[in-house]
DNA sequence: CCATTAAGCGACA
DNA sequence: TGTCGCTTAATGG
């Protein structure tokens, strides 16, 4: 396998305060891996045995209800790092990780976390900074699912996945790996029926665009406006 | 307002 | 040809 160029991480949060020595070091540590789509990167109630930084691709995070449900927890882009139950103390994967689009990530054994935090400053920061960040955003769902209607909350999940992992086009932004009904109804709490009707309806309306595991969004601000809490009734 | 059940159709491998 | 993704209608909580 060639060596891995240094270039790869030099941007990025954890490593943008560190020297090329230092990220010379980090990488001739690191295992990439490629994952088709769907694959898993690894298991809720797995021992903990590594983390990983997402080069290419997304991924999903996933949580099994007591019923055998699935719950998407949140989605990961490129770039950023996941599987981190050491910096949350765990010793097993609070959920599952699996692959959105065929990903390519570097990942390294779990104990090195404790090492990169205490030998490279900044590297710790950027971390709690990134578990920080999706704490805040899993807390807003919370009170999305417990405040809003079905319609907010699917509108809602559809903006944070453009927003967030929206590829731009001439008629719209699209969401960038192939998504169904069936997964944004598992991001928002309902059925893969009612997103069926929502997104026919919204359609209909010229606000979004959808072929088969692909959604575009045509008009962001009207959905902003769906996504508002109803005024009355 | 929304979930569930059921039926049917086209795309895809 | 069988499976998957999707749509729609009907029903009921």
């Amino acid at each position: 396998m060639r060596k891995l160029d240094e270039s790869l991480l030099t941007h990025l949060p954890p490593f943008s305060e560190l020297g090329r020595e230092q990220i010379r070091e980090i990488l001739d540590r690191a295992t990439p891996q490629r994952y088709d789509t769907g694959d898993t990167v690894f298991h809720e109630g797995e021992e903990a045995g590594r983390f990983f930084l997402l080069l290419d691709g997304y991924v999903r995070v996933v949580r099994m209800t007591a019923e055998g449900e699935h719950v998407t927890v949140l989605h990961i882009a490129a770039g950023q790092l996941f599987g981190i139950a050491a910096a949350l103390g765990n010793e097993r994967y609070p959920a599952s990780a699996v692959a959105a689009s065929d990903t390519i990530a570097l990942g390294w054994p779990m104990r090195l976390w404790h090492d990169f935090t205490a030998t490279y400053p900044g590297f710790a920061a950027s971390g709690y900074k990134t578990v920080g960040n999706r704490m805040e955003e899993i807390h807003k769902r919370v009170v999305e699912m417990a405040t809003q209607q079905v319609e907010q909350r699917v509108a809602n999940a559809l903006l944070r996945l453009i927003t967030q992992m929206g590829r731009r086009t001439d008629a719209g932004i699209e969401v960038d790996f192939p998504i169904t009904r069936q997964d944004l109804s598992e991001m928002t709490g309902t059925t893969l029926h009612t997103v069926s009707r929502l997104l026919s309806a919204w359609e209909k309306r010229g606000i979004v665009e959808s072929k088969r595991k692909h959604i575009m969004v045509r008009e962001p601000h009207q959905l902003v406006m769906l996504a508002e809490p109803a005024v009355s009734s």
